[in-house]
DNA sequence: GGTTATTTGTTCGTATGTATC
DNA sequence: AGATACATACGAACAAATAAC
Protein backbone atom coordinates (compact mmCIF):
# COMPACT_ATOMS: atom_id res chain seq x y z
CA UNK A 1 0.00 0.00 0.00
CA UNK A 2 1.43 3.26 -0.90
CA UNK A 3 -1.20 4.74 -0.46
CA UNK A 4 -0.23 7.53 2.05
CA UNK A 5 -3.38 7.47 4.19
CA UNK A 6 -3.64 10.60 5.82
CA UNK A 7 -3.65 10.19 9.68
CA UNK A 8 -5.77 11.35 11.90
CA UNK A 9 -4.36 14.98 13.48
CA UNK A 10 -2.82 15.52 16.40
CA UNK A 11 -4.04 16.69 19.08
CA UNK A 12 -1.13 19.79 18.87
CA UNK A 13 -1.95 19.79 14.85
CA UNK A 14 -6.15 20.63 16.39
CA UNK A 15 -4.82 22.93 18.32
CA UNK A 16 -2.85 24.80 15.65
CA UNK A 17 -6.17 24.83 13.60
CA UNK A 18 -8.30 26.08 16.07
CA UNK A 19 -5.94 28.91 16.82
CA UNK A 20 -5.48 29.45 12.94
CA UNK A 21 -9.10 29.69 12.47
CA UNK A 22 -9.58 32.52 15.95
CA UNK A 23 -7.05 34.43 13.75
CA UNK A 24 -8.27 34.45 10.36
CA UNK A 25 -11.27 34.82 11.41
CA UNK A 26 -10.49 38.14 13.12
CA UNK A 27 -11.57 36.77 16.66
CA UNK A 28 -8.08 37.30 17.76
CA UNK A 29 -7.11 40.20 15.96
CA UNK A 30 -3.44 41.39 15.09
CA UNK A 31 -1.39 43.23 17.82
CA UNK A 32 -3.71 42.03 20.08
CA UNK A 33 -2.70 39.73 23.54
CA UNK A 34 -4.27 36.34 23.19
CA UNK A 35 -5.75 34.72 26.54
CA UNK A 36 -2.79 32.57 29.11
CA UNK A 37 -1.54 29.59 28.41
CA UNK A 38 -4.24 28.46 31.39
CA UNK A 39 -7.42 29.87 29.47
CA UNK A 40 -6.43 28.11 26.31
CA UNK A 41 -5.55 24.72 28.42
CA UNK A 42 -9.21 24.76 29.64
CA UNK A 43 -10.23 26.22 26.57
CA UNK A 44 -9.15 24.03 24.06
CA UNK A 45 -8.98 20.96 26.77
CA UNK A 46 -5.17 19.70 26.32
CA UNK A 47 -2.20 19.70 28.82
CA UNK A 48 0.17 22.53 29.02
CA UNK A 49 3.00 20.96 26.89
CA UNK A 50 0.40 19.81 23.75
CA UNK A 51 -1.08 23.93 23.94
CA UNK A 52 2.40 25.01 24.48
CA UNK A 53 3.54 23.07 21.20
CA UNK A 54 0.97 24.29 19.09
CA UNK A 55 1.96 27.85 20.05
CA UNK A 56 5.85 27.60 19.32
CA UNK A 57 4.58 26.07 16.04
CA UNK A 58 2.84 28.78 14.90
CA UNK A 59 5.57 31.65 16.90
CA UNK A 60 7.95 29.48 14.09
CA UNK A 61 5.40 30.56 11.50
CA UNK A 62 5.32 34.26 12.06
CA UNK A 63 1.97 34.25 13.30
CA UNK A 64 2.14 34.62 17.07
CA UNK A 65 5.18 36.37 19.47
CA UNK A 66 5.60 35.18 23.25
CA UNK A 67 6.96 37.44 25.58
CA UNK A 68 8.25 36.29 28.70
CA UNK A 69 6.18 37.37 31.61
CA UNK A 70 4.11 39.51 29.20
CA UNK A 71 2.20 37.27 27.04
CA UNK A 72 1.57 36.13 23.63
CA UNK A 73 0.65 38.29 21.27
CA UNK A 74 -0.80 37.94 17.14
CA UNK A 75 1.45 39.42 15.06
CA UNK A 76 0.33 38.33 11.32
CA UNK A 77 -2.78 36.43 10.13
CA UNK A 78 -0.60 34.51 7.17
CA UNK A 79 2.76 32.20 7.60
CA UNK A 80 3.97 33.68 4.10
CA UNK A 81 5.67 36.48 5.67
CA UNK A 82 8.42 35.08 8.02
CA UNK A 83 8.88 31.89 5.54
CA UNK A 84 9.79 34.88 2.30
CA UNK A 85 11.50 36.38 5.00
CA UNK A 86 14.14 33.89 5.76
CA UNK A 87 14.36 32.82 1.93
CA UNK A 88 15.15 35.83 0.62
CA UNK A 89 18.00 36.68 3.62
CA UNK A 90 19.97 34.14 2.04
CA UNK A 91 19.04 35.91 -1.88
CA UNK A 92 21.38 38.15 -3.43
CA UNK A 93 20.04 41.62 -4.25
CA UNK A 94 20.08 40.82 -8.13
CA UNK A 95 17.82 38.02 -7.24
CA UNK A 96 15.56 39.47 -4.96
CA UNK A 97 15.33 42.12 -7.76
CA UNK A 98 14.47 39.75 -10.56
CA UNK A 99 11.30 38.45 -8.23
CA UNK A 100 10.25 41.79 -7.55
CA UNK A 101 10.23 42.70 -11.66
CA UNK A 102 8.11 39.15 -11.81
CA UNK A 103 5.75 40.38 -9.60
CA UNK A 104 5.48 44.12 -10.29
CA UNK A 105 5.22 43.63 -13.88
CA UNK A 106 2.36 41.48 -13.44
CA UNK A 107 0.97 44.26 -10.95
CA UNK A 108 1.33 46.83 -13.33
CA UNK A 109 -0.42 44.99 -16.21
CA UNK A 110 -3.20 43.61 -14.40
CA UNK A 111 -3.75 47.28 -12.36
CA UNK A 112 -4.12 48.56 -15.98
CA UNK A 113 -6.46 46.52 -16.80
CA UNK A 114 -8.55 46.33 -13.27
CA UNK A 115 -8.29 49.49 -11.77
CA UNK A 116 -11.15 51.30 -10.35
CA UNK A 117 -12.00 55.19 -9.56
CA UNK A 118 -10.72 54.42 -5.85
CA UNK A 119 -7.55 52.95 -6.78
CA UNK A 120 -7.01 56.33 -9.26
CA UNK A 121 -7.51 57.90 -5.74
CA UNK A 122 -5.10 56.42 -3.97
CA UNK A 123 -2.36 56.04 -6.81
CA UNK A 124 -2.72 60.02 -7.42
CA UNK A 125 -2.70 60.53 -3.64
CA UNK A 126 0.68 58.57 -3.49
CA UNK A 127 2.64 59.58 -6.62
CA UNK A 128 1.88 63.27 -5.02
CA UNK A 129 3.43 62.13 -1.78
CA UNK A 130 5.98 61.04 -4.18
CA UNK A 131 6.70 64.56 -5.45
CA UNK A 132 6.25 66.12 -2.58
CA UNK A 133 8.82 64.37 -0.97
CA UNK A 134 11.26 64.52 -3.72
CA UNK A 135 10.83 68.56 -3.72
CA UNK A 136 11.90 68.88 0.13
CA UNK A 137 14.45 66.15 -0.65
CA UNK A 138 13.84 64.02 2.38
CA UNK A 139 15.19 61.01 1.23
CA UNK A 140 13.38 58.67 3.85
CA UNK A 141 9.82 60.66 3.55
CA UNK A 142 10.80 59.75 -0.40
CA UNK A 143 11.55 55.80 0.07
CA UNK A 144 8.58 55.72 2.54
CA UNK A 145 5.85 57.34 0.31
CA UNK A 146 7.21 54.76 -2.92
CA UNK A 147 7.21 52.08 -0.85
CA UNK A 148 3.23 52.83 -0.16
CA UNK A 149 2.95 53.56 -4.02
CA UNK A 150 4.17 50.45 -5.26
CA UNK A 151 1.74 49.11 -2.73
CA UNK A 152 -1.35 50.53 -3.75
CA UNK A 153 -0.24 49.61 -7.72
CA UNK A 154 -0.40 46.02 -6.29
CA UNK A 155 -3.66 46.45 -4.67
CA UNK A 156 -5.13 47.78 -8.14
CA UNK A 157 -3.99 44.40 -9.74
CA UNK A 158 -7.33 43.19 -7.78
CA UNK A 159 -5.95 39.94 -7.18
CA UNK A 160 -5.08 39.04 -3.08
CA UNK A 161 -2.23 36.42 -3.57
CA UNK A 162 -0.05 38.38 -5.77
CA UNK A 163 -0.91 41.40 -3.36
CA UNK A 164 0.16 39.00 -0.67
CA UNK A 165 3.12 37.70 -2.02
CA UNK A 166 4.35 41.80 -2.76
CA UNK A 167 3.37 42.72 0.55
CA UNK A 168 5.11 40.02 2.43
CA UNK A 169 8.42 40.35 -0.02
CA UNK A 170 8.14 44.41 1.13
CA UNK A 171 9.37 44.04 4.24
CA UNK A 172 12.50 42.44 2.92
CA UNK A 173 12.57 45.08 -0.40
CA UNK A 174 13.22 47.93 1.87
CA UNK A 175 16.41 47.69 2.21
CA UNK A 176 17.14 46.48 -1.22
CA UNK A 177 15.02 49.95 -2.12
CA UNK A 178 16.97 52.24 0.10
CA UNK A 179 20.26 50.95 -1.60
CA UNK A 180 18.81 51.44 -5.08
CA UNK A 181 17.17 55.21 -4.09
CA UNK A 182 20.72 55.90 -2.79
CA UNK A 183 22.57 54.84 -5.63
CA UNK A 184 20.72 56.30 -8.24
CA UNK A 185 21.71 59.74 -8.01
CA UNK A 186 19.28 61.62 -10.01
CA UNK A 187 15.98 61.40 -7.60
CA UNK A 188 13.56 63.14 -10.75
CA UNK A 189 14.59 60.30 -13.51
CA UNK A 190 13.12 57.77 -10.51
CA UNK A 191 10.23 60.28 -10.01
CA UNK A 192 9.54 60.62 -13.55
CA UNK A 193 9.39 57.20 -14.44
CA UNK A 194 6.76 56.19 -11.49
CA UNK A 195 4.92 59.24 -12.84
CA UNK A 196 4.90 57.72 -16.12
CA UNK A 197 3.79 54.17 -14.88
CA UNK A 198 0.79 55.39 -12.39
CA UNK A 199 -0.66 57.55 -15.74
CA UNK A 200 -0.21 54.53 -17.70
CA UNK A 201 -2.32 52.77 -15.46
CA UNK A 202 -4.84 55.17 -15.00
CA UNK A 203 -5.04 55.96 -18.64
CA UNK A 204 -5.57 51.98 -19.21
CA UNK A 205 -2.40 51.56 -21.53
CA UNK A 206 -1.64 48.29 -20.47
CA UNK A 207 2.06 47.96 -22.85
CA UNK A 208 3.06 51.35 -21.90
CA UNK A 209 2.98 50.25 -17.79
CA UNK A 210 4.60 46.83 -18.24
CA UNK A 211 7.97 48.72 -20.75
CA UNK A 212 7.60 51.58 -17.71
CA UNK A 213 7.95 48.69 -15.41
CA UNK A 214 10.83 47.43 -17.30
CA UNK A 215 12.57 50.38 -17.70
CA UNK A 216 12.86 51.33 -14.20
CA UNK A 217 14.06 47.94 -13.40
CA UNK A 218 16.37 47.77 -15.94
CA UNK A 219 17.51 51.19 -14.25
CA UNK A 220 18.08 49.77 -11.31
CA UNK A 221 20.07 46.83 -12.41
CA UNK A 222 22.44 48.93 -14.24
CA UNK A 223 23.22 50.92 -10.96
CA UNK A 224 23.97 47.43 -9.45
CA UNK A 225 27.20 46.97 -11.15
CA UNK B 1 12.93 53.62 24.55
CA UNK B 2 11.26 52.41 21.72
CA UNK B 3 14.00 50.40 20.51
CA UNK B 4 13.10 46.90 20.25
CA UNK B 5 16.20 45.43 21.84
CA UNK B 6 16.52 41.57 20.43
CA UNK B 7 15.75 39.41 23.10
CA UNK B 8 18.33 36.46 23.61
CA UNK B 9 17.10 33.74 21.96
CA UNK B 10 15.17 30.86 23.80
CA UNK B 11 16.67 27.72 24.17
CA UNK B 12 13.85 26.47 21.78
CA UNK B 13 14.98 28.76 19.22
CA UNK B 14 18.54 28.23 19.22
CA UNK B 15 17.27 24.45 19.15
CA UNK B 16 15.54 25.38 16.21
CA UNK B 17 18.40 27.44 14.62
CA UNK B 18 20.85 24.56 14.83
CA UNK B 19 18.43 21.86 13.56
CA UNK B 20 17.66 24.15 10.52
CA UNK B 21 22.06 24.58 9.90
CA UNK B 22 21.84 20.63 9.90
CA UNK B 23 19.17 20.63 7.33
CA UNK B 24 20.28 23.09 5.56
CA UNK B 25 24.50 21.86 5.53
CA UNK B 26 22.92 18.83 4.51
CA UNK B 27 24.33 16.75 7.40
CA UNK B 28 20.57 16.04 7.59
CA UNK B 29 19.38 14.33 3.75
CA UNK B 30 16.19 15.25 2.69
CA UNK B 31 14.13 12.09 3.43
CA UNK B 32 16.84 10.58 6.07
CA UNK B 33 14.99 9.87 9.51
CA UNK B 34 16.84 12.08 12.49
CA UNK B 35 18.34 10.78 15.46
CA UNK B 36 15.36 9.93 18.07
CA UNK B 37 13.96 12.16 20.47
CA UNK B 38 15.87 10.62 23.46
CA UNK B 39 19.66 11.08 21.31
CA UNK B 40 18.35 14.81 20.22
CA UNK B 41 17.84 15.45 24.10
CA UNK B 42 21.35 14.71 24.77
CA UNK B 43 22.93 16.06 21.83
CA UNK B 44 21.41 19.55 22.41
CA UNK B 45 21.09 19.11 25.97
CA UNK B 46 17.80 20.21 26.54
CA UNK B 47 15.19 18.56 28.08
CA UNK B 48 12.51 16.48 26.15
CA UNK B 49 9.49 19.13 26.02
CA UNK B 50 11.52 22.15 24.89
CA UNK B 51 13.12 19.42 21.97
CA UNK B 52 9.43 18.50 21.02
CA UNK B 53 8.44 22.23 20.48
CA UNK B 54 11.49 22.82 18.25
CA UNK B 55 10.65 19.51 16.29
CA UNK B 56 6.83 20.78 16.33
CA UNK B 57 7.75 24.16 14.73
CA UNK B 58 9.45 22.21 12.00
CA UNK B 59 7.33 19.81 11.32
CA UNK B 60 4.23 22.69 11.26
CA UNK B 61 7.20 24.64 9.00
CA UNK B 62 7.38 21.51 6.76
CA UNK B 63 10.72 20.77 7.55
CA UNK B 64 10.04 17.95 9.09
CA UNK B 65 7.53 14.88 9.21
CA UNK B 66 6.96 12.93 12.20
CA UNK B 67 5.37 9.50 12.52
CA UNK B 68 4.64 7.99 15.70
CA UNK B 69 6.34 4.70 16.17
CA UNK B 70 8.29 5.19 13.40
CA UNK B 71 10.74 7.82 13.62
CA UNK B 72 11.33 11.93 12.67
CA UNK B 73 12.40 12.78 9.17
CA UNK B 74 13.48 15.75 6.60
CA UNK B 75 11.41 16.52 4.17
CA UNK B 76 12.29 20.11 3.03
CA UNK B 77 15.04 22.21 3.15
CA UNK B 78 13.09 25.27 2.93
CA UNK B 79 9.91 26.39 4.95
CA UNK B 80 8.57 28.10 1.44
CA UNK B 81 6.73 25.13 0.54
CA UNK B 82 4.54 24.59 3.06
CA UNK B 83 3.75 28.67 3.42
CA UNK B 84 2.73 29.08 0.20
CA UNK B 85 0.64 25.68 -0.22
CA UNK B 86 -1.46 27.11 2.75
CA UNK B 87 -1.98 30.16 0.65
CA UNK B 88 -2.79 28.68 -2.33
CA UNK B 89 -5.39 26.51 -1.38
CA UNK B 90 -7.35 29.70 -0.35
CA UNK B 91 -6.82 31.33 -3.83
CA UNK B 92 -8.97 30.78 -6.95
CA UNK B 93 -7.31 29.01 -9.94
CA UNK B 94 -7.04 32.45 -11.92
CA UNK B 95 -5.31 34.18 -9.13
CA UNK B 96 -2.72 31.26 -8.55
CA UNK B 97 -2.58 31.48 -13.08
CA UNK B 98 -1.76 34.93 -12.90
CA UNK B 99 1.28 34.62 -10.32
CA UNK B 100 2.06 32.02 -12.42
CA UNK B 101 2.34 33.90 -15.37
CA UNK B 102 4.70 36.52 -13.09
CA UNK B 103 6.99 33.84 -12.75
CA UNK B 104 7.38 32.21 -16.17
CA UNK B 105 7.87 35.69 -18.04
CA UNK B 106 10.53 36.39 -15.59
CA UNK B 107 11.28 33.15 -16.23
CA UNK B 108 11.47 32.72 -19.61
CA UNK B 109 12.97 36.37 -19.93
CA UNK B 110 16.22 35.43 -18.13
CA UNK B 111 16.36 31.86 -19.38
CA UNK B 112 16.78 33.19 -23.09
CA UNK B 113 19.76 35.75 -21.72
CA UNK B 114 21.25 33.11 -19.70
CA UNK B 115 20.71 29.61 -20.63
CA UNK B 116 23.86 27.50 -20.93
CA UNK B 117 24.94 24.28 -22.75
CA UNK B 118 23.51 22.01 -20.17
CA UNK B 119 20.19 24.13 -19.93
CA UNK B 120 19.73 23.73 -23.78
CA UNK B 121 19.81 19.97 -23.71
CA UNK B 122 17.92 19.61 -20.55
CA UNK B 123 15.19 22.03 -22.38
CA UNK B 124 15.58 19.65 -25.57
CA UNK B 125 15.32 16.18 -23.79
CA UNK B 126 12.01 17.92 -21.75
CA UNK B 127 10.21 19.14 -25.20
CA UNK B 128 10.66 16.23 -26.72
CA UNK B 129 9.63 14.25 -23.48
CA UNK B 130 6.78 16.23 -24.20
CA UNK B 131 5.87 15.01 -27.71
CA UNK B 132 6.23 11.58 -27.03
CA UNK B 133 3.61 12.02 -24.60
CA UNK B 134 1.41 13.77 -27.23
CA UNK B 135 1.74 11.22 -29.86
CA UNK B 136 1.04 8.53 -27.63
CA UNK B 137 -2.08 10.40 -26.01
CA UNK B 138 -0.80 9.64 -22.48
CA UNK B 139 -2.20 12.69 -20.65
CA UNK B 140 -1.02 12.02 -17.50
CA UNK B 141 2.67 11.24 -19.20
CA UNK B 142 2.27 14.39 -20.84
CA UNK B 143 1.38 16.77 -17.43
CA UNK B 144 4.46 15.53 -16.22
CA UNK B 145 6.58 16.00 -18.54
CA UNK B 146 5.05 19.38 -18.94
CA UNK B 147 5.94 20.42 -15.31
CA UNK B 148 9.56 18.95 -15.89
CA UNK B 149 9.42 21.39 -18.59
CA UNK B 150 8.78 24.35 -16.84
CA UNK B 151 11.17 23.63 -13.98
CA UNK B 152 13.76 23.17 -16.39
CA UNK B 153 12.76 26.38 -18.04
CA UNK B 154 12.84 28.10 -14.49
CA UNK B 155 16.43 26.13 -14.02
CA UNK B 156 18.01 28.05 -17.32
CA UNK B 157 17.38 31.61 -15.60
CA UNK B 158 19.53 30.58 -12.62
CA UNK B 159 18.46 32.80 -10.36
CA UNK B 160 17.38 30.53 -7.19
CA UNK B 161 15.26 31.95 -6.09
CA UNK B 162 12.98 32.40 -8.66
CA UNK B 163 13.52 28.97 -8.94
CA UNK B 164 12.27 27.92 -5.40
CA UNK B 165 9.35 30.20 -5.47
CA UNK B 166 8.06 28.49 -8.73
CA UNK B 167 9.39 24.57 -7.63
CA UNK B 168 7.27 25.42 -4.30
CA UNK B 169 4.35 26.67 -6.44
CA UNK B 170 4.58 23.76 -8.95
CA UNK B 171 3.15 21.35 -6.41
CA UNK B 172 0.08 23.16 -6.01
CA UNK B 173 0.12 24.05 -9.71
CA UNK B 174 -0.37 20.38 -10.36
CA UNK B 175 -4.08 20.69 -9.89
CA UNK B 176 -4.77 23.70 -12.06
CA UNK B 177 -2.63 22.61 -14.95
CA UNK B 178 -4.13 19.23 -15.17
CA UNK B 179 -7.57 21.44 -15.36
CA UNK B 180 -6.29 23.49 -17.76
CA UNK B 181 -4.58 20.62 -19.85
CA UNK B 182 -7.77 18.81 -19.63
CA UNK B 183 -10.34 21.62 -20.82
CA UNK B 184 -8.08 22.71 -23.32
CA UNK B 185 -9.32 20.00 -26.44
CA UNK B 186 -6.49 20.50 -28.34
CA UNK B 187 -2.91 18.88 -27.07
CA UNK B 188 -1.56 20.13 -30.17
CA UNK B 189 -1.88 23.67 -29.63
CA UNK B 190 -0.26 23.20 -26.19
CA UNK B 191 2.47 21.57 -27.31
CA UNK B 192 3.17 23.43 -30.36
CA UNK B 193 3.37 26.62 -28.01
CA UNK B 194 5.68 25.04 -25.72
CA UNK B 195 8.07 24.35 -28.62
CA UNK B 196 7.86 27.80 -29.69
CA UNK B 197 8.67 29.26 -26.12
CA UNK B 198 11.83 26.49 -26.20
CA UNK B 199 13.15 27.59 -29.20
CA UNK B 200 12.67 31.33 -28.29
CA UNK B 201 15.17 30.89 -25.73
CA UNK B 202 17.94 28.48 -27.19
CA UNK B 203 18.21 30.98 -29.80
CA UNK B 204 17.95 33.73 -27.27
CA UNK B 205 15.23 35.89 -28.74
CA UNK B 206 13.72 37.61 -25.22
CA UNK B 207 11.04 38.86 -27.00
CA UNK B 208 9.66 36.41 -28.24
CA UNK B 209 9.96 34.52 -25.78
CA UNK B 210 8.15 36.62 -23.11
CA UNK B 211 5.37 37.05 -25.79
CA UNK B 212 4.89 33.37 -25.87
CA UNK B 213 4.41 33.20 -22.33
CA UNK B 214 1.94 35.79 -22.64
CA UNK B 215 0.45 33.68 -25.55
CA UNK B 216 -0.51 30.71 -23.81
CA UNK B 217 -1.31 32.08 -20.18
CA UNK B 218 -4.16 34.30 -22.31
CA UNK B 219 -5.12 30.99 -23.34
CA UNK B 220 -5.26 29.84 -20.25
CA UNK B 221 -7.02 32.94 -19.05
CA UNK B 222 -9.70 32.32 -21.87
CA UNK B 223 -10.51 28.51 -21.04
CA UNK B 224 -11.26 29.31 -17.97
CA UNK B 225 -14.04 31.46 -18.80
C1' DG C 1 12.34 50.34 45.77
C1' DG C 2 10.63 46.06 47.18
C1' DT C 3 7.01 42.55 47.26
C1' DT C 4 3.66 39.91 45.10
C1' DA C 5 0.87 38.17 41.27
C1' DT C 6 0.80 36.98 36.48
C1' DT C 7 2.69 34.86 32.56
C1' DT C 8 5.89 32.45 29.75
C1' DG C 9 10.33 29.36 29.89
C1' DT C 10 12.27 24.93 31.16
C1' DT C 11 12.72 20.49 33.30
C1' DC C 12 11.43 15.87 35.01
C1' DG C 13 8.55 11.74 35.58
C1' DT C 14 5.10 8.65 33.87
C1' DA C 15 1.83 6.48 30.96
C1' DT C 16 -0.04 5.42 26.35
C1' DG C 17 -0.34 4.60 21.24
C1' DT C 18 1.91 2.92 17.11
C1' DA C 19 5.02 0.59 14.02
C1' DT C 20 8.78 -2.92 13.32
C1' DC C 21 10.89 -7.30 13.95
C1' DA D 1 2.35 -12.94 20.44
C1' DG D 2 5.95 -10.59 22.60
C1' DA D 3 9.68 -7.32 22.75
C1' DT D 4 11.63 -3.10 21.32
C1' DA D 5 11.94 1.58 19.56
C1' DC D 6 9.73 5.60 18.97
C1' DA D 7 6.46 9.48 19.13
C1' DT D 8 2.27 11.23 21.78
C1' DA D 9 0.25 13.12 25.76
C1' DC D 10 -0.51 14.49 30.63
C1' DG D 11 0.74 16.52 35.23
C1' DA D 12 3.59 18.76 38.51
C1' DA D 13 7.21 21.68 39.73
C1' DC D 14 10.51 25.48 39.60
C1' DA D 15 12.90 29.50 37.02
C1' DA D 16 12.78 33.95 34.86
C1' DA D 17 10.71 38.13 33.09
C1' DT D 18 7.24 41.55 33.60
C1' DA D 19 3.61 44.34 35.67
C1' DA D 20 1.04 46.26 39.48
C1' DC D 21 0.73 47.78 43.98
Amino acid sequence: MTISKTNRLSLVEQVVSQIESLIESGEWKIGNQIPPEMDLIQQFDVSRNTLREAVRSLVYAGLLVTKQGKGTFVRSSSALGAAIERRIQQSSILETLEVRHALEREGAQLAALRRNQEDIEQLRFHISACSRAAEAKDIKAYEEADIQLHKSIMVSSHNDLLIDLYEHMEYSLHESIHQIVEMSSDVNFHLNIHCKLVDSIIEQDVNRAIETVNEYIAQFKKSLE
